[in-house]
DNA sequence: GTCGTAGTTGAGGTG
DNA sequence: GCACCTCAACTACGA
């Protein structure tokens, strides 16, 4: 046998099995002479059907595949077999499961050095991969020809610049990526040992800023720069030396770690349906305002689209001013605008916002959020985002929706003042700290003072100084959805329930007297969501892409804000 | 089947 | 400032 020869396949794009450089390590294009491809596993829906074709693709040409988890404390399918093949839906089933597994391994050292491939032409006829269907492409200002040569625009196989890929930079966000800034961090991080021994999440406050109050190392384990493992057993060392005092899960640092472990085996074990309802027999089904339309699989199954229903005008009115942080209440304004801007939230904050948005305020789906929080967030993760919305809205791992954020006390609790608000509502900026939370209630000799007028819906371009009212009476909406909570909780179905699927869930809902489904047009037919689709689509309703193309959105008080950032 | 208890992170009050 | 209680009441799990 001769020497190995082997291919790390770092996989950061969507359409690498399609590439050159793995199309000339399968032996598909002449040819590296590879005898094996390893590559980190991934338990995502889509990644496992991506490494399902390649994997098949490398047996094909007879190289041996390697395949090791990494991006987790444990790997993801061992949690699932040893919890008896269902999602851990709690952190302690999370621990039992992790526990069968074995002990957490501890980090390896990085290599001294790679041995060399040998002799690798890249001079040989490639075959340009399909572009299409390019789903970045309403976000790209240039075109994208990172293609143009196995290896890459540049010639020396780096990874693509952000211009090369067609985008601009993004100049709004202070967070910066790479395992030279994650390792700092995380030296930062444990060089104040108190802190990071004591570490409680529930503790620590959502409108800290100038530090954050959290360790912001959620992108680093994103991207790969800082391995959960390293993070994990650092925490744990420290945790052990420190003794007395120190804080334990789920609370403390390596309880975060639990967590994320905690929504990937969830995800490992349901599959591609985690991401939504429909399908998805852990996930509660409540009929909130703009729905997912539901789309066929391949396999026959059914899949959220990426479009959505608009029941109700003003929901998609909710939804609009949520996403672009002009509620009226400024503590959520606050935070979708820091979101916004720079691509994180603290954690708690996420809390209540997607609390707000679904069954504490707008009752609006919760897939919805989830769409915003995926293109925004700079940390996004589809199974900690999936499944951290699913808990917020109550529809799984998480049950007590009588436990309501409030958009005013919530922020009180952490910032009296409200220097968190003024720093991201500018407009508000001098308002007395009376009615920071609450400016509607201030009367025309503070706002006067303080050069606020409350006015219009803060979609629109308005006079300087402008804070629109807020959307609705919070406690009045609180009590609605709360009761269209417990109504749904007592009809008790869940997504893979076939009244869920045909939109026979309606006619339970009407019997039970539920008040929130006004949008649904009204009508006892019984027909399905799917079914809704087209008479929606017919009469001009149709769901909508991106939430702010529903509405006519000129430059408002937040745009303006963003360019004042720029300069 | 029944009961007790645990579950990362509510709000508002009291001591 | 903080620890604790009550409000009203959820699910899941194990004994």
């Amino acid at each position: 046998m001769g020497k190995p020869r082997v291919i790390y396949w770092f996989r950061t794009d969507l359409r690498l099995h399609d590439s050159p450089a793995l199309r000339a390590a399968l032996d598909l294009d002449p040819t590296w002479d590879v005898t094996h491809l390893v590559f980190e596993k991934d338990t995502d829906a889509y990644a496992r059907e991506r490494d399902r074709v390649v994997i098949a693709l490398a047996e094909k040409a007879g190289i041996q595949v390697v395949s090791r988890y990494g991006r987790t404390l444990w790997d993801s399918d061992e949690v699932v077999a040893k919890h008896g093949g269902k999602p851990t839906m709690s952190i302690t089933q999370l621990q039992a499961a992790g526990k069968k597994v074995g002990e957490i391994p501890r980090p390896i050292p990085a290599p001294d050095y790679l041995p060399d491939p040998g002799d690798m032409p890249i001079d040989f006829e490639q075959r340009k991969p399909e572009t299409e269907p390019d789903i970045n492409a309403p976000l790209r200002d240039d075109v994208e020809d990172t293609y143009s040569h196995i290896a890459g625009p540049q010639g020396d196989f780096a990874i693509a610049t952000l211009d090369e890929l067609g985008f601009s930079a993004a100049p709004t966000t202070p967070h910066r990526g790479g395992e030279t800034n994650a390792l700092k961090q995380l030296e930062g991080l444990f060089s104040d040992e108190k802190y990071a021994a004591t570490f409680q999440k529930p503790k620590t406050s959502p409108a800290a800023f100038q530090p954050q109050s959290t360790t912001l190392l959620s992108p680093m384990l994103h991207f790969g720069a800082l391995s959960p493992r390293l993070f994990y057993w650092k925490a744990q060392d420290l945790v052990e030396k420190y003794g007395k005092g120190a804080s334990t899960p789920p609370e403390s640092l390596t309880g975060q770690l639990l967590f994320r472990d905690m929504y990937f085996a969830a995800y490992a074990a349901i599959g591609s349906p985690f991401v939504q309802t429909i399908n998805n027999a852990y996930c509660r089904f409540i009929p909130w305002h703009l729905p997912s339309k539901i789309g066929e699989t391949e396999t026959g199954g059914n899949a959220i689209s990426g479009e959505y229903h608009v029941d109700s005008p003003q929901a998609e009115e909710w939804f609009v001013r949520w996403k672009m942080g002009v509620t009226g209440f400024p503590f959520v304004d606050a935070m979708m605008r820091q979101l916004r801007i720079e691509g994180w939230i603290h954690h708690l904050g996420r809390h209540m916002v997607a609390c707000f948005l679904t069954r504490g305020g707008c009752y609006v789906h919760w897939e919805r959020g989830a769409d915003v929080f995926e293109e925004w967030l700079i940390d996004h993760e589809p199974a900690s985002n999936a499944g951290n919305w699913q808990w917020m809205s109550c529809t799984a791992f998480y049950s007590q929706y009588y436990r309501c954020y409030s958009p005013i006390a919530f922020g009180q609790k952490w910032d009296k003042k409200g220097e968190f608000i003024r720093k991201w509502v500018p407009e508000l900026k001098n308002l007395d700290e009376k009615f920071i939370y609450e400016p509607w209630k201030a009367s025309k000799a503070a706002l006067d003072e303080a050069g606020v007028i409350i006015e219009g819906d803060g979609l629109h371009e308005g006079t300087e100084g402008t804070y629109p009212a807020p959307m609705f009476d919070f406690g009045q909406r609180r009590s609605a959805c709360i009761a269209a909570m417990k109504r749904a909780y007592s009809i008790g179905i869940y997504g893979n329930n076939d009244k869920a699927k045909d939109g026979t869930w309606k006619r339970l809902f009407e019997e039970a007297g539920e008040t929130e489904m006004e949008g649904f047009g009204g009508s006892s037919s019984g027909k399905g969501q799917i079914d809704q689709a087209s008479n929606q689509d017919e009469s001009g309703k149709g769901g909508l892409k991106h939430a702010n193309q529903g509405i006519a959105v000129k430059e408002g008080p937040m745009d303006k804000f963003a360019k004042r950032l720029k300069k």
